[in-house]
DNA sequence: CTAAGTGCAAAATGTTTGCATACTT
DNA sequence: AAGTATGCAAACATTTTGCACTTAG
């Protein structure tokens, strides 16, 4: 269905080797310029790979840009993600902590929470710290 | 500082009617078509409203468009809020069932929560059941 | 009176699309 | 060979800005 191309190729790596970071499409094609892809392509490929779950959109408060970041699906059946929504990173929250949370979120609400997709938004210590 | 415009009363009097829907900023010029207000001034008026955290600024998943819903700042001191992905409506989660969780992971990771602006993601009752 | 807000049109930003060409399998 | 991806430029949609004018306090 889809092809490996080269251009995919160099995008899904350069995501994969910088694994906490987050990039907006335009620092991706920056980043790859002379890696001969263009901008539609940095574009198409990001959607692409969006849907394979290889990669996620992140928005940032206060930002009309998307952000994207790898994102191994396959490690993530068991926790959630803090996502700091001054700097856009993702954490991955180990399990224990969290499962009491999400099955009272589910029971209080019918919230339906996908454990693996679910998201806690807050301030990261980083950028906690920092202010 | 602010002064209260017929424009500004006009666009937080139509979101403050509609507490618990989401506007775009086009869908709000045009409920306030024949309000006097131009599309330049719901733009500002949201961005002011937003900073004095009057209103709240939504990003829905899929969606490169701001969108804009109510926020009393001052009754949600003791609860995190509940986001849809979908649908981008804000839920009130009352606090007993959310207040360890708070506390666990603001020190696990040494994330900061303030609770009144707290979000967890996910997708609602209604949008679960309609797919 | 002065600072703040307004409308308009133009510009800037981020993203998507049509099309002819090239590549992957 | 067939289907998929690419580059480019043009189209889009949303949001922001410059400027002259108006209004709130």
């Amino acid at each position: 269905m889809t092809y490996n191309t080269e251009q995919r190729t160099a995008l899904l790596n350069f995501l994969t080797e910088n694994p906490d970071k987050t990039f907006s499409a335009k620092e991706i094609a920056l980043s790859l310029a002379g890696k001969n892809i263009s901008k539609s392509s940095v574009y198409r490929n990001l959607a692409e790979l969006e849907n394979e779950r290889k990669i996620k959109r992140i928005t940032k408060a206060g930002s009309n840009e998307s952000f994207y970041q790898f994102f191994d699906n396959s490690e993530c059946k068991n926790h959630i993600h803090l996502s700091c929504t001054k700097c856009g990173k993702i954490f991955h929250l180990e399990s224990k902590q969290t499962e009491r949370l999400v099955s009272e979120v589910e029971e209080a609400d019918g919230f339906e929470i996908s454990k693996s997709e679910t998201t806690l938004y807050g301030t990261c210590k980083e950028c906690g710290t920092r202010n």
